[in-house]
DNA sequence: CTCTATATGGGATAGCATGGGATGACATGG
DNA sequence: CCATGTCATCCCATGCTATCCCATATAGAG
């Protein structure tokens, strides 16, 4: 799966594109769709971004729980239909729906943030607050962290 | 098997045809039958769509059901015999029958969600109460979905 | 200082959704 | 069996925008 580190800050022009940085392109992986999926995060004012890799292992999650039960209805209402795939053009940009740069605040600048197996897209000062408020807790209340064995065992 | 995201919404013209969008058109899986497969959702106010691979798995999964069970009856009962083939033509529309139409309340516009494996069709303004009840629902409920391995191991 | 990779800016084109007409297939009635 | 009506299918035109292509600027490495 992908692996998206450190954080970019790229412009948005005047149509709505922009350049998704190489090193996240280089980490997407050799796709039958050359994009990302992008969508609303619900606990924050940011996007949510991915590979369709990550989409197609959430929808044989999903698929794995019982059919036409509510729990599944719910979870596809809320992440499926608000994923949006963007094709990655020849330069490597994409064209970000407007619903999207309105849910992050978006209007000139885009910040890409590494999260690991996913990245989100920030407005930058939006994210500087939200890193700050981040530190704090993570140094208050002394977070650790296992790491998961290589071979993927229970943590 | 196909992966259907995002949410368009096209509008019904007067022959009762809709465009239904490219990237699920481009979602659908190489057909024997070049179209979609409809049918009425027992659960609400929408329709169920997806490829004929979907529901040549949907019968796989029933006919492995006790034979002439009351499960297996009144699934294929609420489900196959309900269920529509439409052909895509040319121009990638496909013609929606009229109690179909009327099942989702659907007179002028049609909102194609994506929900994984599968897409629905609502009346626009029906999914927004929709989805808003299931946001709230996957709030409340804190419901989570532990990803599958990529080899499809329960985890 | 030079070269290369990446980001930025802009124009052209092709694809998509929409609207409408023509034709052929199919069902129905005589 | 044939005629007729309905509608599914095919074809075409149009406008908008996503995609493609190209040029330029900038930053970093050698």
């Amino acid at each position: 799966m992908a692996l998206f580190l450190s954080t970019y800050e790229n412009k948005l022009d005047r149509k709505g594109r922009v350049s998704v940085p190489a090193s996240f392109r280089a980490a997407l992986p050799i796709p039958l769709f050359n994009g990302v999926v992008l969508f609303r995060s619900h606990k924050s004012q940011a996007l949510e971004g991915c590979g369709m890799d990550r989409m197609e292992t959430l929808s044989q999650s999903i698929d794995s729980l019982d059919l036409f039960s509510d729990a599944q209805d719910d979870l596809a209402a809320t992440i499926f239909a608000d994923a949006h795939q963007l094709n990655l053009d020849s330069d490597g940009r994409i064209t970000v729906p407007q619903h999207l740069l309105d849910h992050a605040n978006i209007t000139e600048r885009v910040l890409f943030v590494g999260a690991g197996p996913v990245f989100r897209i920030w407005e930058p000062e939006a994210f500087k607050i939200y890193q700050n408020e981040a530190r704090a807790k993570v140094k208050d209340q002394n977070l650790t962290l296992k790491l998961s064995k290589p071979n993927g065992g229970a943590s």
